[in-house]
DNA sequence: CATATATTGATAGTATTACTATTATATTTG
DNA sequence: CAAATATAATAGTAATACTATCAATATATG
């Protein structure tokens, strides 16, 4: 096991808070709240203002912990890549059949989000949505390059090269390894918003069918040692 | 042949525009750059000002062809998508080999923009970057289900159910041809800004790679009447 | 050719956003 | 209890995303 259990916490590039908003009874409740508001409102109609007003608080109090809305998605999303790293690992370090581990990867990442007690100020649920309706708005900006020099991806970055790894694990000579392990995170996330809003532009309109899909697209494309 | 050589224009929904930009000099120039002004500062920087001041116009005539920003950017990349469905359908309309039509298909949608002398006014190369960085946005709002009722992405719907139809001929028997041609359009975009922004989340780094990569992963996951 | 009509340009104004700065008031801790 | 720290309240600024009005100019039509 990578971490410990009990005391389990998500590791977030200190660079993307001003405070740390898990060091107080206010950084929670921006947090919390945040997470409904996002989810509630969307991205764009989202402000430290309404947010202040919701948690009984000041506008100005919630810039002592988050520079802008932008950093603090960058926050948001960052706990959810981690805390989804924490998944993956979790599940699949026992595991060491290469191609079973790989599937169980799939399944970790492509399946629906439940609710984790652990964490009891983050509805992981609304995460995982807020995750798929705008977490590529937190790096399709002209800040990219810089931002990313600065580590506020490392997290996400990380996961895909578990993914990267564990696809080559399974099949060395296989070309694409980095791209088949992007595919299968951002293609995971557009699938789940496809089914809520184009729907005739996806087939995974069942609990399970993003998993089958991914899992189908992967196994068939590598060789596996069975393959010969 | 579905459309006419010699006087090809891109039909846009006209809800999208209040006046049809294609009508006069004016709209053309907001058009033409609105696409450098996008590419160069960004579409959260852009705005009707910065674009009066550049075609030495006023912020107030840009609003008689545009609501807002937003149904610019759903123009421009609606047209882009016409665009390329153009290119789709003149490509691969003469392939009887359903195979070969849909390897045809793919090439045409994974491969670098080139200029088309066409379009005098519209610079396709930045436009695709203007969809690759930007298309996301126009879908990941609150606003999705009635703009997406008003029919101001069906371009790109029936540029995905094309590809559908190529699948199935393919390979009636897959299950996810929806699914799959969605992870087509939007992956290739996502591997060109990977390429450009996270280079070690992608293998596609030279000309055609995209292409080989997409290839490879859909003919590893069809079974095709020569696979028995 | 005259006049109606449409188009564009210039200016002004409004509500909201995304902050910054300052000061006052609680709360914690040494 | 004093000092330090955290939070709240208020005010203010520049920019954005518009709307409204009116003048200037081009174009169309009778």
């Amino acid at each position: 096991m990578e971490r410990l259990f009990g005391s389990v916490t998500i590791k977030i590039n200190d660079k993307i808070y001003v405070k740390d908003p898990q060091s107080s009874d206010l950084g929670k409740r921006i947090i919390e709240q945040s997470i409904l508001m996002i989810n509630d409102i969307g991205f764009e109609g989202f402000t430290f203002k309404k947010l202040g007003h919701q948690i009984g608080s000041n506008e100005s109090s919630i810039y002592r912990y988050f520079e802008n809305k932008h950093k603090l998605l960058l926050y948001l999303t960052s706990w959810y890549w981690g805390w989804l790293e924490y998944q993956l690992v979790f599940a699949t370090n026992s595991i060491t059949d290469s191609s079973e581990k790989l599937k169980k990867a799939i399944e970790v990442v492509t399946r629906p989000t439940v609710e984790d007690s652990a964490f009891s100020h983050i509805n992981e649920v609304l995460l995982n949505n807020i995750v798929i309706n705008e977490y590529s708005k937190s790096y399709l900006t002209k800040e990219i390059d810089s931002e990313n020099k600065e580590g506020y991806f490392v997290i996400y970055k990380r996961m895909i090269e578990r993914f990267n790894e564990m696809i080559s694990a399974v099949d060395s000579e296989y070309k694409y390894p980095s791209s088949l392990a992007s595919t299968i995170l951002e293609g995971s996330l557009h699938q789940y918003f496809l089914k809520d809003h184009f729907p005739t532009l996806t087939d995974c309109h069942e609990k399970g069918d993003a998993t089958k899909y991914f899992t189908d697209l992967v196994f068939h494309t590598l060789r596996t040692k069975q393959d010969g």
